[in-house]
RNA sequence: GGGUCAUUAGCUCAACGGCAGAGCAGUUGCCUCUUAAGCAAUUGGUUGAUGGUUCGAAUCCAUCAUGACCCA
């Protein structure tokens, strides 16, 4: 059903009529505020060992949305965000107008009431209302409570919905916003600073990704979306900052899956003086201090497993890990050809890899990733496909790069920041070249970013941790879009 | 991008080539009573869209739209 179809369901003009005849005896069905005296949470805790059929003179003043309804709006379940407290509108304390006019309540319907608290027969604590009000009509029905609202697309068109029929959605978005609070939290206390930079951008750098394209009206210029933060993170770095970190919404241009949202947040922080060596023992340390804080636990189940945050987590080399899974030894690969040929030994087919490297990182994909269930560090990748990363201080070739992986996902990129700025200009130079010949995800030459490591950068890690998939593995979520309150969808075609 | 499946009343679902159906929600009575819903009666449909096959299509075919899952 189209948006416009919606607004001419005949549910809907029942609710209208009801409005109008509220209207009609001078109620306003949208007024400004209710004082309230307890949540419905504060009843149940303060009145937990209240007898059944007690009643108490307890005045208290509640307010919520009606959810449900029994025996003619005698007793009404009121829910706010707290949980739900029943009301019992009795004729004994309603007057007889008011009684009548709980026929022109509808589910959905925002109520505030004054009353008794009292604990009925049947054991359900209750207000005995003496007065009520309508605090907001609602106009849509609400998808019917027993069956419950389990369309996934509308779900997601109409996460409002979704919220206040399905509870879980509340409290998996609630936990995501603890991973953020825990997450500043952690690194706030241990002296981080952070800066706000650019999401609008000349050139879009920092990872290999295609960016959105907008356009700047009055310079008239396209811009992009910032596919990463790190070019202006390590500025900062290069400025005089040496612990910075900025969580902040990505944009990638790419496909939409239960692993991929167009926009998404992304942890990136940056610390002078420090080694990719460190940067793994720092990451352990924040996301187990995250994981116990959200969950209570380091070890919890995820969809079909247990993950377990002991520390310390496995470290392998990429290279020792391709050969546990595979048995190729992919340093005696010695050019490209060679790649390609081993690749196709396996079964898998070439998507646009432009270099050994490249390859070699496939091969790995393929073969490694998805056996990668508990935490592990994957490290030293290929430089070519890591042009922002020191060179291996012993490995020709690599650099010293990890990426953490958990069910079978990346979840976190590390690395010994690239500080050399000869180095980095040839490094991006080579990147240029590839986006030339048609690789879209190479990263472009950003010369100002150039400039400002001939200034001077000291030696510094920095690690990249998405938010939302680590908020899906502490909320047990298989797809992505459980944890983001409003996931990318395609428009309708009539809206 | 490829494959599989789905789309029918506000919600959850039947009907599978022969009158478009149920439960709940809604409405109208009655009833001051309850924990999935008091009792009774009753309204509600361009079966996702457009074509085609057929005496006849929700059902079969084609195309499209949207989504889910799997694969790349």
């Amino acid at each position: 059903m189209t948006l416009m179809e919606i607004e001419t369901t005949r549910l809907r003009g029942e609710r209208l009529r009801k409005l109008r005849e509220l209207r009609e005896d001078a109620i306003t069905p949208y007024p400004y505020k209710f004082e309230r005296t307890h949540q419905a949470s504060d009843l149940q805790e303060k009145y937990k060992d209240l007898a059944p059929n007690t009643e108490t003179q307890d005045e208290v003043r509640v307010c919520g949305r009606v959810m449900n309804e029994r025996n003619t709006w005698m007793f009404v379940d009121l829910y706010d965000e707290s949980g739900k407290i029943q009301l019992f509108c009795h004729k004994e304390s309603l007057s007889e107008e008011a009684l009548k006019r709980l026929r022109l309540l509808d589910k959905g319907d925002f109520l505030g009431a004054a009353g008794t608290v009292r604990r009925t027969k049947a054991g359900e604590l209750s207000v005995k209302v003496t007065h009520y009000e309508v605090l907001c009509k609602s106009l849509q029905p609400l998808p019917d409570s027993w069956d419950g609202f389990t369309d996934v697309e509308a779900r997601y068109r109409h996460r409002y919905v979704d919220m206040i029929m399905n509870p879980g959605v509340r409290d998996t978005l609630r936990k995501r916003s603890q991973v953020v609070k825990f997450m500043r939290q952690f690194l706030d206390d241990r002296g981080f600073l952070e800066i706000e930079t650019p999401v609008l951008q000349i050139e879009a750098g920092g990872a290999d990704a295609r960016p959105f394209i907008t356009h700047h009206n009055t310079l008239d210029i396209d811009l992009y979306l910032r596919i990463a933060t790190e070019l202006h993170l390590k500025r900062l770095i290069i400025g005089g900052f040496e612990k910075v970190y900025e969580i902040g919404r990505i944009f990638r241009n790419e496909g939409i899956s239960t692993k991929h949202n167009p926009e998404f947040t992304m942890l990136e922080l940056y610390q002078a003086y420090g080694d990719y060596n460190d940067l793994m023992d720092f990451c352990e340390e924040l996301l187990c201090d995250i994981a116990s804080k959200v969950v209570g636990a380091t070890k919890f189940p995820y969809l079909d497993v247990e993950i377990d945050f002991k520390r310390p987590w496995r470290r392998i080399t990429m290279n020792d890990a391709i050969q546990q899974v595979t048995g190729i030894d992919v340093e005696r690969i010695v050019d490209f050809e060679e790649s390609v040929a081993v690749l196709r030994k396996l079964g898998i087919e070439l998507k646009g890899e432009d270099s050994r490297g490249a390859v070699i990182n496939t091969i790995f994909e393929e073969k490694v990733e998805q056996t990668l269930t508990q935490p592990t560090f994957i490290l030293d990748y290929p430089v070519e496909i890591s042009p922002l990363t020191k060179s291996h201080r012993t490995k020709p070739g690599l650099v010293e790069r990890f990426e953490l992986f958990i069910y079978g996902r990346e979840l976190a990129n590390g690395y010994s920041e690239l500080s050399d700025p000869e180095d980095q200009r040839s490094r991006l130079e080579d990147q240029a070249l590839r986006k030339a010949a048609g690789n879209e995800e190479a990263q472009p030459l950003d010369l100002d970013f150039i400039l400002a490591m001939e200034y001077g950068m000291p030696p510094t890690m920095g690690i990249g941790i998405g938010i939302d998939r680590l908020a899906m593995y502490l909320t047990n979520s298989a797809s992505i879009r459980d944890v983001i309150a409003f996931p990318t969808m395609k428009p309708l075609v009539n809206g």
